[in-house]
This record gives C-alpha cells, structure tokens and sequence, in this order.
DNA sequence: AGCGGTTTTGACAATCGTTTTCATCTAGCC
DNA sequence: GGCTAGATGAAAACGATTGTCAAAACCGCT
C-alpha cells in the first residue's frame, strides 16, 4: 500500500484523535484541521486499515460504524465513552474463557465474540 | 398499544422464526406464509417491540438490524449461528462481574455492555 | 528531467437499510 | 352503527456507505 498524503493524514487524524470516530467526524476534522481529502478517501482508507488489523471497528447503537487507531494489535476489548468516543483498551482472561466454555457448551464452532462497555467518561460526566 | 391483525402477525413470524432475522427477512417470511403487512409496519411493529423489552436487537457486522423474541426479559447474552440466526440464551455472572469492576477501575460512569458470541452450530456446520 | 503504466483520488451517482410523510383505514369505545 | 385516536402502507426522503470513472499522483526506468 502506497503511502499517500491522504493516507497519512487519515493516521494522523486517528492518532490525534486518540479515540473513536465515525468515518464522517474524521472528515470533518481532517478539513478543519487543513488536510482536506476526499469522504471517500477516508471510508477507503479506514476500510484498508482495519483489513490491515491496524484499526478496531465497532458500532454504535443505531449502526454507525466508528473507528479507531489501537495501541495493540492483539484481541482486546474497548470500554468507550458514550459522549467523546475516549476509550480504554482492556483485556480479560474471563471474558475468552467464558467465550469458549459457552461455545463449546452447545457446539458451536468459529466462534468469535465482541464484548464492550459503553458508558460516560470521569472528564464527561 | 392496540392489538391489530400486523401486530399480532409480526409477534408470530418472531415466534415461528425462533431466531434472530432482519425485518426485511421477517417480512419476507410473513408474504410467504400469507400474512402480508407493510414493511414499514414490520419496522414499526420490531422497534415498538424493542422498545418494550419484548424482542433483543443486535447488529450483524455490517450494521443490519436482526431482532429476536427472547424467553426471557432479563438481562442475557446470547450464542449466535451466524448462518441460520439460530441463537441460545445465556448469562453469565463472570460478564457482569468483569463489566462492572472495568467501569470501576476507570472511572466510568452509567455503562452497559454488549457481549455477544456468533459462530455456527451444530446443524449449520 | 521526461515517459508510460499502474495506482489512487474525489466528485458524483447509486445502493440499501431505515424513517418520514400523509392520505386512508380500523379497532375499540359510545 | 358511528366516532375518533391511533394504525397502516405506498411512496418519498434520509443518511451512511459503496461504486463509477475521468483526472491526477506516483513509481521505476531511460
């Protein structure tokens, strides 16, 4: 993947974020902040991110997907800010091994799982 | 709410179904099996259903909306066959209990969690 | 520096799930 | 049986996302 000045600025604006964002806010941030790039610039170049695992997707209640540039690479969890997208990145033992006890309980195979914690943050509430 | 020949037909799709669906599919199953309602009725219908605590709403990957009459009204996850929607019910201390002490340990305040498992089932596979 | 071929970009149109609108119909009550 | 608030549904509107395609940027080569 080549490394465009769009593509970069995608990063950076994720990185400067430091938090979830839908596609459309980065967007607008990006323009604010003068490194206009085309809508379509940002969906493709987020899509390609999270292929590349370099990105975390999650969606929002009513469906928006929001993304977001992770410390980790590994599997983890987010616990998020319902009001500024701030989030913490946490792993928990229980959680995959409930995951697995649970699927294998009933037969499923390829399980994966999402577990999230949506709430307000100390600095929003 | 009044009890109108869609309303009722909607709830029996659901029960038929067993499963989670889409409203377009649950549509689709009600016109086959000669109980036409308006689309917008059966989207009318599962969010008033929703609202009510009677059916579970979950977003597939790509953000559709797939709804479920579930046994019970409390609190539970669920065990989902992301081919035929089938899905189990489950609850798990351990989850509530993670989720509870991450809110805790960072200062979030008002925090719910989503933890779902998608897999295939025993039939499916 | 200039060239040619491939990749990327971005304005715009198209898609698709979902919601709104609004004129018509109906359930439930007198 | 008639009244009326609430319910229906066809069609239009909506909003996030994806496809299209011509123009622009990039790369390796000379």
């Amino acid at each position: 993947m080549k490394a465009t000045r769009q593509r970069v600025a995608v990063r950076e604006a994720l990185d400067r974020a430091g938090a979830f964002r839908t596609a459309q806010a980065l967007h607008d941030e990006m323009k604010t902040a003068g490194e206009a790039v085309g809508l379509t610039t940002v969906y493709r170049t987020l899509q390609a991110l999270a292929d590349a695992g370099e990105v975390d997707v999650l969606r929002t209640a009513d469906g928006e997907a929001i993304y977001r540039r992770c410390a980790t690479g590994d599997h983890h969890h987010h616990l998020v800010c319902r009001s500024c997208g701030a989030s913490v990145e946490v792993s928990s033992d229980e959680v995959e091994r409930w995951a697995a006890a649970t699927a294998e309980l009933h037969g499923f195979s390829d399980v994966e799982h999402t577990a999230e914690l949506y709430g307000t943050c100390r600095g929003c509430s």
